[in-house]
DNA sequence: CTTGCTCGGGAAATCGATTTCCGAACCCGC
DNA sequence: GCGGGTTCGGAAATCGATTTCCCGAGCAAG
């Protein structure tokens, strides 16, 4: 009756009301997932939450998984497939009602067991193994096409790609944009790994830095690893965009405050997220049955970190 | 038996791990939680997760409270109490094991329900009202004292402080050293109220560049309202730091790309989760039960956003 | 007026691991 | 060889809300 049953007397659901008002009674949440075998709960499963990518993302989530009733539990997996996998688990069993992932592994076997007991699971940023799965994506292959075109463009032929990890989605496809606009223009290519980390990509850049002939111009794969290629630069002395031009995906808060103000692709962070929690809430209710993939656009945030490069010697 | 009783025969443990390992068993976390009337989670209850502050706050906890075998429900309450009071009325319902909270209420009445029921509470950056909780406090009078100091040992003498909501422990301790260090100095106060928040440091810098005399040095009580103060000082066309100088409390990673690099009074973050962990671990083991404050000092990085101010007309 | 049906509310079963309880077997020493 | 004390494994109680089941009352129709 506690829950809502319709069928009940008006007069008894008072005295009942009421005494719960008296007792102060509190229904035990725990006993309540027992038996529901479910708590109100949504797991987010990201690589780190210190990239401000994501925690703006889990920010998002949060907001509207609160208002829609629901905790989240937050799962940071250091982009290991171990942590992933062990937090997955622990999302089985703690029967959370939906996970959003942005998968380190895409192919953990506990995605499909997810979905096999019927908790739905909504891929962010990066597609997950299972067809069953829903995905929130942006554009990389284009984004990333459109920022390399835009150092074509503007004049420069020895573009360096700083990239992220390739046996995932975002760092694969980025990496394909790159290619592709390199390759239409009949550019030479040069790609440096920079696992979507800080420090790989300081030393990546360095690299790059120490060759004999060095490109004018970067793009950089994402906001962590364009800290990075900043950090580099500023200790090689250079200065952007003369001497070398930046580009970045990712749009953090501080990238218009750097010197110069940094061109960037940006993601459309909250609406992905909540189109994310809308897909899953659509699913907890059982309106839709069919997967659904839906691709958002980087925007261009042009400022003067790029500019034509200086005239050859 | 299978919770590792060990008055058990060794055969007997054998024939049930095997069937154990034949059945794919897994015990039902929530039917556990209910028995056992706690769930292995950590509740961190923050202001706003967005926040590098923060995040780096959240990652180390759940880092730390991951390998120590716990889960990390993360609660973000926009400074407002409302979301405050939900989030722990809900970590109270889930049974958590121990809360790492700042506060945006510091006095809210779930803190004391926590703790009688026997929920260790630990105060991250912010007290809270109850005697009973731990602490990992930074010495936020010292710090900004020094920062202001530093302004003024460099020969500024009009300095504005940006500061945050001054009803919590941050807001009024940063405020103080700063009242400290002026009226040491024997200098006229200006306060701007930003409430810790990047819109309104932005419109307080505003305001400040708008009156007739305008001060020579900015001390911004955090990392977002810099953001928000530096994105003033650049609409209004000032250049950093010969026309004005800043210093920022906090110390997030873009501080040293921007132009000129941030000077800021750093936080040990991830040496303050760490202590905030190790606090509620000894209390869920019961090592301890004397309340404890631990306070870390901040560390001032010099850098370029400081330099004498221009001499006056 | 009686049969049949609906509705309200109380009682009991359920979720599944843990914890307690108990009887049987076993060991030791006297 | 027997009593007292362990040890071990099975059985039952427990956690507390939800869900199902079921009976009695009330009402309508024949």
């Amino acid at each position: 009756m506690l829950s809502g049953d319709p069928r009940v007397g008006e007069a008894y659901r008072q005295r009942v009301l009421q005494a719960v008002e008296q007792l102060d009674y509190r229904p035990n949440q725990l006993a309540r997932n027992l038996r529901k075998q479910r708590s109100m709960t949504l797991g987010v499963v990201v690589p780190d939450i210190e990239n401000p990518h994501f925690s703006e993302m889990v920010r998002a989530v949060e907001d509207l998984a609160f208002n829609a009733g629901y905790r989240v539990l937050v799962c940071n997996t250091d982009e290991t497939a171990d942590k992933q996998q062990a937090y997955l688990e622990a999302l089985i069993g703690e029967r959370v009602m939906g996970v959003v992932i942005s998968p380190s592994e895409p192919a953990s076997p506990q995605i499909g067991r997810l979905l096999d007991i019927g908790i739905p699971v909504v891929a962010f940023d990066r597609e997950v193994a299972d067809e069953r799965a829903d995905a929130v994506l942006a554009d990389n292959v284009r984004g990333t096409r459109t920022a390399t075109k835009l150092l074509i463009d503007t004049g420069h032929e020895r573009i360096a790609y700083i990239g992220g990890r390739r046996d995932v989605e975002t760092g694969a496809e980025r990496l394909a944009g790159y290619e592709l606009a390199m390759r239409a223009a009949g550019l030479e290519l040069r790609e440096v790994d920079g696992a979507f980390r800080l420090d790989a990509a300081d030393a990546g850049v360095t690299e790059i830095l120490a060759a004999s002939v060095r490109p004018t111009a970067l793009v950089v794969a994402n906001n962590l690893m364009t800290v990075g290629a900043l950090r580099a630069l500023r200790r090689a002395g250079l200065r952007v965009p003369d001497e070398m031009a930046i580009i970045g995906i990712d749009d953090p808060s501080w990238a218009e405050l750097i010197d110069p103000p940094l061109t960037a692709m940006a993601q459309p962070v909250g609406r992905m997220a909540g189109d994310a929690v809308a897909l899953l809430l659509e699913r907890v209710a059982g309106t839709r049955t069919e997967p659904r993939r839906i691709v958002h656009a980087f925007e261009l945030r042009r400022r003067l970190s790029v500019c034509p490069p200086a005239p050859q010697p």
